[in-house]
DNA sequence: ATGAAAGCGCTAACAC
DNA sequence: GTGTTAGCGCTTTCAT
């Protein structure tokens, strides 16, 4: 009754089978509630446990057992929704089946993502979550050799298990719909280094979809390096203030989107009259900013979903559908309109 | 030369050491940068790592050495930038020492983060960060009974490392500013449950300088459901529509004031004319809203820095301050403005 | 500077 | 159904 656990010694699972008067085996049995073990014998143990404040040693498990209950996730950033969102959705639903999430970031750099990985296989991750299809050459390599579930989200690709859209359509969407408006002079601002297949692949859709009207864009029109809203907001002043001016501006998100319609609203710009902006993703404000955002419409949350579902369904020796291909919504809103008629004065 | 790692058998130091010609301990010591080992010796080791494809078992040394090397984090939810923020700057903290970051979430719920805490506990981790100082009455008992070095985040606490700012006051200082543009009837829009000691101090805040101006929150203008912002706009309606319309709103965050300034839009309020509304955090957006956002600064990477730098210090043995004051400053901007004088139509 | 060997705390055969 | 026992792969005294 009065026996507090004592601060010092950590208490072990053979104290609590001393303390039950069992032996480990059964104890392990009760804590795995494997086989079948006399009910009389359980609760002696789950009172043990109890009693002893007994706390299961997990790195002991991971070893003897060989899976550590832990799935390991790469993204480039926690500091965007764009991220965060889909990890919480995938989080949540890993734990729904015990496992425990560990987590690093790669900061956009293949080198980074690759020690990550590395890291996350020493420590036994079962599975593991990317972000992209642009790795680290040994980075596959490592993950095959070593047996590992994973999956690539964001971006679909045939050689591996992924879940993602295919960034060159929606893109080329969206480029569309400007076209159609009777665009010109595009511009795009997206906010990540060349290793970042989703936004390359975007520009490529952008540029071929400009291409086959007849349209070309101009290099000083691509601003690949804003990440926040005021680095979209400074982007978009330096464009105007170039030597091509857009009347349409495509950015990498409804974030750097906020940013470009503030820049333009501060030279007066009326959008969408004499400027039409979009975004991506949807987020939840898109729709009510000052000028409603045209969008993709992206399921951030069915990204991380997916990914746990098939994860998990790998994990338990069951199939799940190796390519997951979800298709963007282009939400049109007030912020794109008919390209104006006058040259610019 | 020719030998691939062979994907079937895992190469153990064993296999390192068999092959580099020294014993276990030597690897031990070369992988572990510790001791002096003859250079000679060292490179062979290297080399051996290299050839073998050798990806060292963290369980195995965490068991040994009793120290897991990993960081756990439990925030009450990653879907927002709240937490996200500060988490992601946590986590590159710990990361250059070396840390990885255990990750799990409490849906704002004492019950799941003690399960979670547990389950991290188990897992070994060697330190812990918490956010708020309200939790389940086992928690603490728990993490000083493992001897776990831990720092709450978000509020501070007296009685355990903490890094936070005085809700209360934060919530005072925002209700003054209301006050003396001479609103008398108020409302609240925060998105979390009762467990939630930030919101309820907040709360605490707001009510007190009421009463000190001989005022009261009315029971049916506080609204704590509200996590989204359609959510919060939902809400705004609600009040609007409700027996005693505020024409002052102090909302959680930013995202819950841009929802609360939609609804007002949509229902042709002026802002700040007919209806004053308070955010929150200050988002990065929240001045380039329609209506720039008065609302307070909070250092959010700050919060997960100082936790880390607490936590990482401790682990090394040395000293670190114990308590961390943050101070929210008020920024205000052109959401709130002078009561209405006429009484309402 | 280096090796031998004893664990770390658990699981999983295998016997009974 | 239950206990015995041999590891899992590493670190860490303790000798040398």
């Amino acid at each position: 009754m009065s026996d507090k656990p004592s601060p010092s010694a950590r208490v072990s699972l053979d104290d609590v089978a001393l303390r039950a008067g069992v032996s480990t085996a059964t104890v392990s049995r009760v804590l795995n509630g494997s086989a079948s073990v006399r009910p009389s014998r359980r609760e002696a143990v789950e009172r043990a446990c109890e009693e002893l404040g007994y706390v299961i040693n997990r790195a002991a498990r991971t070893l003897a057992s060989r899976r550590s209950m832990t799935i390991g996730a790469v993204v480039p950033t926690l500091a965007t929704e764009t991220f965060s969102r889909p990890l919480a959705a995938f989080q949540q639903q890993i734990h729904q089946s015990g496992y425990t999430m560990l987590l690093a970031s790669s900061d956009f750099d293949p080198d980074t993502e690759l020690k990550e990985v590395n890291k996350l296989v020493e420590y036994g991750i079962d599975a593991l979550m990317l972000v992209g299809n642009s790795h680290h050459p040994r980075l596959w390599e490592r993950i095959t050799q070593q047996n590992i579930p994973c999956i690539q989200t964001f971006s679909v690709d045939a050689r591996y298990p992924s879940v993602g859209y295919d960034n060159e359509l929606a893109a080329g969407e969206l480029t569309a719909h400007l076209l159609a408006l009777g665009h010109k002079v595009f511009a795009v601002i997206v906010g990540t280094p060349p290793s970042n297949d989703r936004v390359s692949d975007r520009i490529t859709g952008t540029r071929q979809a400009l291409a086959a009207a007849g349209l070309t864009l101009d290099e000083a029109n691509l601003i690949n390096s804003a990440f926040t809203m005021n680095e979209a907001r400074e982007a978009m002043f330096r464009l105007l203030d170039g030597p091509n001016p857009p009347t349409a501006v495509i950015c990498g998100n409804d974030l750097l989107a906020f940013g470009a319609m503030r820049a333009a609203s501060e030279r007066y710009l009326r959008i969408p009259n004499d400027i039409s902006i979009t975004g991506f993703n949807d987020y939840e404000y898109a729709e009510h900013l000052e000028h409603p955002l045209t969008t993709m419409r992206v399921e951030l949350d069915r990204i991380g979903e997916v990914a746990a579902d098939y994860l998990l369904a790998t994990l338990n020796g069951e199939t799940a559908p190796v390519q997951t291909l979800l298709k963007p919504e282009l939400i049109v809103r007030g912020s794109t309109g008919s390209a104006p008629r006058a040259a610019k004065g």
